[in-house]
DNA sequence: CGAGCACTTGATCGCTTTCAATAGCTGTGG
DNA sequence: CCACAGCTATTGAAAGCGATCAAGTGCTCG
């Protein structure tokens, strides 16, 4: 384990997350800029990528794969406060100190600028900043809807608002007619899933059970998911019946 | 009820959230450029200053007094996801729609400016830019924090840690001696405490009562309190004893 | 085949909620 | 001046939901 992380090359202009990026709003010679000081790395499922309190020497965007944002309490406790998908940008420009631990929980691939490099270039580029800006605010208020699910929202609730979320994300990757049917892999654990919703894991599974029972989704082994009727799993999250997300 | 909000006119140089709010980093000349579109508005304790999915103007920042963010289902339950305090800003660029509701908490002063000229001054004065992705970081680290409050810590806890984030923030606005000690009145009811925590209003009134009982806090009336021994309000709260603040 | 891991399911416990009664305070009007 | 309404807060008793403790299943990999 903790195998050496792996260096490839890729030209900005095939990247697969190049309109989402933090580098979307770009022009060529921008990019041409960007292009001369990032580097990829990878990391495997399972390893840490950064370490909360440890310093950063790199900001960068995830390309491929899946990492949590966690917090842990001193007698470990546990609770995801993040979860970076392709395209999301990890590190914050202006502090040194990790504020949180970042984990790959699925294989990853991570386009990695040196964090000073980093600033200076975004000091002399609206563009960089500007999409910063609109990507956190966008982040503020995927934490703030996960303060509801937090603090208002039943288990039953929670594990429906986590499935409707993955779902809904799958579904704007792959746009493969808008039917109400529905179908993904969980990309997440049994217990990550806990971590994510202030739940144990016990309780993620028998309500995934109780879910599956009542006919809101289906499983195909313990990952694979089928929801035959989308508009109901919203209700079941307690968000309003199909609004949202047809917006 | 209702009054009309109420119109004061201020320089900026006076401002005393100058040097907090999102016009921290202008020079005079861009002072003098915000100066020409802004004006303030008063509102009472109680108004809703916006309502979740109105059109929204302005935007701006609270001058004096406090507001919350709060998101409510459709069943009534409700969950605050944000505390405005004096230098806040409340409103997002580029979008048109207010996302959650904003109540005032006290009687409040903000300083407003058309969401139009300000998204244009904002687009050619990176001071601004910059000062509002600060500041949304800071709010989503704020966010994060929040969410191991709800997803993982006990009631008692809970309520420790609302005390003694309003024990440091107005610990870092009136700085008289750094001793353990602590005095402040809150500026939230029991039912606000309980929307900020996800708990509900007695389970609120039973942990202040027994965190009294305990020695860890001292009340006189329902809202003065005294913290004799900052680092055992830490410890209740589960954080690393007395780090943190002293940073 | 056995170890290890992710997951499921059952039984019980306990914390927080719910329902309900009461206290204290403020402002209003007879 | 006191009675009363309306509001915030406290406190008690009972119920319920999720946590905890504990087996047990199914899968993968060596």
């Amino acid at each position: 384990m903790n195998a050496p992380s792996h260096t490839v090359a890729h030209s900005c202009t095939d990247c697969p997350i190049r309109h989402r990026a933090v580098c979307a709003n770009c022009d060529a010679a921008e990019l041409a800029e960007l292009e001369e000081i990032k580097y990829y790395r990878s990391f495997e499922a399972g390893q840490t990528i950064i370490w909360s309190g440890d310093k950063m020497g790199f900001v960068g965007s995830v390309v491929a794969g899946i990492a949590t944002l966690t917090q842990t309490m001193e007698d470990g406790r546990t609770q995801m406060v993040g979860l970076l998908l392709p395209s999301d940008f990890v590190g914050r420009p202006g502090r040194d100190g990790a504020a949180y631990d970042v984990i790959a929980t699925t294989d990853i691939v991570m386009c990695c600028f040196r964090k000073k490099p980093f600033e200076d270039l975004m000091a002399r580029t609206p563009h960089i900043a500007h999409r910063l800006l609109q990507m956190t605010l966008d982040e503020l208020d995927a934490a703030r809807e996960w303060m509801l699910v937090l603090g208002r929202k039943t288990a039953r609730e929670k594990i429906a608002s986590l499935l409707s979320i993955i779902a809904r994300r799958d579904a704007s990757l792959k746009p493969s007619g808008n039917s109400a049917t529905m179908v993904f892999d969980l990309p997440l654990t049994r217990e990550a899933m806990a971590d994510y919703l202030g739940l144990t894991l016990e309780t993620v599974s028998r309500q995934i059970s109780a879910l599956k029972r009542d006919g809101v989704i289906q499983l195909q082994g313990k990952r694979h998911v089928t929801i035959p009727d989308m508009g109901r799993l919203m209700e079941e999250a307690g968000d309003d019946s199909d609004g949202g997300f047809l917006v």
